[in-house]
This record gives structure tokens, sequence and C-alpha cells, in this order.
DNA sequence: AGGCGCATTTTGACCAGTCAAAAAGAAAGA
DNA sequence: TCTTTCTTTTTGACTGGTCAAAATGCGCCT
């Protein structure tokens, strides 16, 4: 069984791909992500590549195998389920869930896991909008195009908000800037580097740095 | 924060000095009961004395001291909440909760006790009759007379039935040897070492060796 | 008192995960 | 081609938890 370390080390590896999809990760990129020293990450990652989970080529980067982006995608599914789990059932807000999560993710088994799955009624997406692998290992996609990018005067539709810092997660929230929610960039300004967007469905538009935009997904809108 | 070695110890350690009140464990005895070595456990004591957790007696044995006993408590009821949970709302069996447990004692904050603990109406015993500690750490007197030291003919009532062993759990529920259960000791033979008892609201009497009877502890049984 | 047996402690080793600091490589500029 | 700079790897050390095996201490029997 892989110990809770490797899990994250897996996981972590696994954000840093997508947000560069095809290219190897650089082992400083890790390095920062994962809180540690450069040193540490190079010994780590020589352990998972010997055991399978992934594939390093020196001085170059790090990638996933098929076998550790399966394990990437389980630890993913039990993180995102015990997310939703605790907003669901127990009340919990949704700024709260992701630091319980990460420890959770690690010690739930696999019974438990189907037993939530199945009490929340096999749900497709964690409270923050990032979809849930199903018990196969299978992801829907998950949009990429962030706030940042968004077309002046056309409608979205919010897709995903990141969840690692609780404190913006309580003021999108304040905002109404929640999955699902439609809205509109009113105006960008590239030198103040912010942004304004409106939310349908609220009066008062808001005002976003572009690395406060920069967590927030956005799809297509829905018709109408 | 104390690692999760560490809260098995102490919770470890509590449960051993409940079978002798008042006298110190025995190292060897904790080596036992923890699988592990006889020199592991004196280094682990050595350095639970040093946080205080533990009174240390070289070559004689260990003790909880307050602050151990208020962490013991304070696992236990993590222990026993979780357990109720899976039971009550995952529906578990009584038999498969035991294990799970055993990791999630260590990774649920007291933010989550304390919703588990609210969405189950504060319960005060968990799926195997123990008591749950309340959240400042009082617990309810555990009854300590087993089935084997039953009065023939006596009626009792089945306060409690340990749980570590799936196998059995599943072997009581068949014969309704549940906590509450009314039954009484038909007959009990020294040489045989076993003792036939029948289930109050059950047909077919049923019959335990000893190391099973140890296994069920009785109370008076209620009246009527 | 002397010796025996058993429980306990000590010693030396190991694994996982980490850091600090030194060494090595690669890429890019002069 | 030679240097400089930045990233990565290596080395040595440390912590927590463990074991095997040797040393030690204590009670008990003679
Ligand atoms: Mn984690
Ligand atoms: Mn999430
Ligand atoms: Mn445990
Ligand atoms: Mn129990």
């Amino acid at each position: 069984m892989p110990s809770s370390t490797v899990e994250d080390y897996i996981k972590r590896l696994y954000h840093e791909e997508q947000r560069a999809p095809g290219t190897l990760v650089p082992m400083g990129r890790l390095a920062e992500a994962m809180n540690v020293v450069p040193g540490t990450v190079t010994t780590m990652i020589k352990a998972l590549a010997d055991s399978g989970l992934v594939y390093y080529e020196p001085r170059a980067g790090v990638r996933l195998t098929d076998g550790g982006r399966k394990l990437a995608l389980h630890v993913l599914r039990r993180h995102r389920l015990v997310e939703l789990f605790l907003v669901q059932t127990l009340g919990f807000n949704w700024s709260e869930v992701h630091d319980e999560a990460e420890r959770l993710e690690h010690t739930i088994s696999d019974k438990v896991l189907d037993k939530i799955d199945a009490f929340l009624g096999f749900p497709k997406a964690d409270p923050h909008g990032s979809p849930i692998p199903c018990a196969k290992g299978i992801i829907a996609h998950e949009p990429t195009q962030t706030l940042t990018s968004c077309v002046v005067g056309e409608r979205y539709r919010i897709a995903r908000v990141l969840d690692n810092d609780a404190q913006f997660l309580q003021f999108a929230e304040r905002n109404g800037l929640v999955p699902e929610a439609h809205i509109t960039v009113i105006s960008k300004d590239d030198y103040a580097d912010a942004l304004v967007v409106s939310c349908h469905s609220r009066n008062a538009p808001c005002t976003l740095g572009s690395s406060a935009a920069a967590r927030i997904f956005v799809a297509p809108a829905l018709l109408q």
C-alpha cells in the first residue's frame, strides 16, 4: 500500500501535469508545490520511479505512468467524495473541507468510499465544482479556461473554484461566485491587473485581481 | 500533536489498565498487546514518560498520567463515534467497523468529531455497547462481569461485546448475543470449559467456550 | 549466599522521510 | 570556447518507529 506521503506526491504531480499537459514536470516545481527541498523530491521521485508510478528523466523532469495516474485519480476520488460528504451530510461550509479531506483521503478504505458514494447518490462533482473520478478511474473533462481569459461582455458559467484557500472561498461565496452561477465580465483593465465581474442573479458586480480571477474556472454558459 | 502511533500506545495502555486497575502494566504485556518487541515498548514508553503522558517505573511497569488518560479517552471517543457512524449512517455491519475506526480515529479532527456527535444525536454507546466518553473526557462505568462468571439460572442483560474479532461478532449476532439482549446461563460445565446460554426472545440456546464467553460483558437485567 | 530463569533494557541496525550544504550539469552569454 | 548562473543531484545528518540479539537486573529456589 502506498503511504500517504506517496499518495500526496502522486496527486500533486497529477495537478502539476494538468497545468502543462504533455510536458515533464520539473523537480523544482514539484518541490515548491510539496513544500519540501529539491533534494527531497529527487530522492522520492527515484523511489516512485522504482515502483513504477512515475517516469523520471534525470535533469529533465518527471511524469506519471498509467499506474501513477490511476493512483492519482483514486486519491482524487477519495478527496472529493470526502469533501462533498462533509458539506452535504455533516453541514460544513465549502471553505472548511479541503484541509480535512487532505488527511481523510489517505485513511478511507474502498469499502467506506463506496458506501459514501452510494449514500450521496453517485455525485458527479465536489463542492467546488471539481469532477469526481468514477470507481474505474474515469474523470470528466476539467475546463481550463479561467476568468482571466474571458471575453468581456460574454456570458459564462462558473465550473469550478480552486479550493486550497479557505479565505478566498468565503469571499467567493459572499459574492455569488459559486459553481453553476452565470456571470459576465463587465470590464477588464490589464494595467490595473483587475477585472469586474457581474454575477447573474446578483445586483452588485465585484472586482477581482488577476490572481484571484485565475482561481475561477469557467465553461460556456447554458442556453437561456 | 501526538502521532497515531502514540495514540495507539496510549489507548492500548488504557485498555490494559482496565484489566487490573490500580496496578502498573508490565512492559511485556504492552509489547504483546501492541504486537511489537519488548525493546520497542521500552523505547516508546520512555518517550511517552518524557512528554508526560505516562508514569514509568523501570523494571516495574507503566501507568497513564491524568494527561495520558485524557488523551486515551479522546481517542476512544473518536474510535467509538466513528464506529457508530459507520453502522448507523453508512450501513455497515457491526463486525466490519472496528478496523476502519482503528485508522480513522487518528485523522478525524475535533470539528468533524463534534459534527458527527451532533448528527448521531449525542449517543451514549458504540455499536458494541462500549460507552462513548463525552467531549470533556467523562466516561460511563464499563461493566467488568463477563458471561463466564454469571450465576446459572439468573437473568442478565448484555452490556457490551468485545469488538476486535469480526468473526466472533458475526457469530454473536446470529445468536442474538447483542447489547441490551436479556439472557440466562442455562448450564455451565467447568470441565468442558463451556456454558450454554439462552437468549430471551430466541428459541435455540447456544453453547460458548470460556474464551468466547469472556468476550461478552453483562450487567443486571432490567426489571420485568 | 549463590545460582537460575525470566522480564526488561541496551545496543546496533534498518527504513521512510526530511533538511542543509556541497557538488555537478546544463544552458545561455561573452 | 570559456564563464556564469540556475537547477538538480549527491552527501551526510537527523527523527520516529521498528527489530534482533546481547546485556542486565530482579525475584525465587536451593
Ligand atoms: Mn493528503
Ligand atoms: Mn475540492
Ligand atoms: Mn488506531
Ligand atoms: Mn467498538
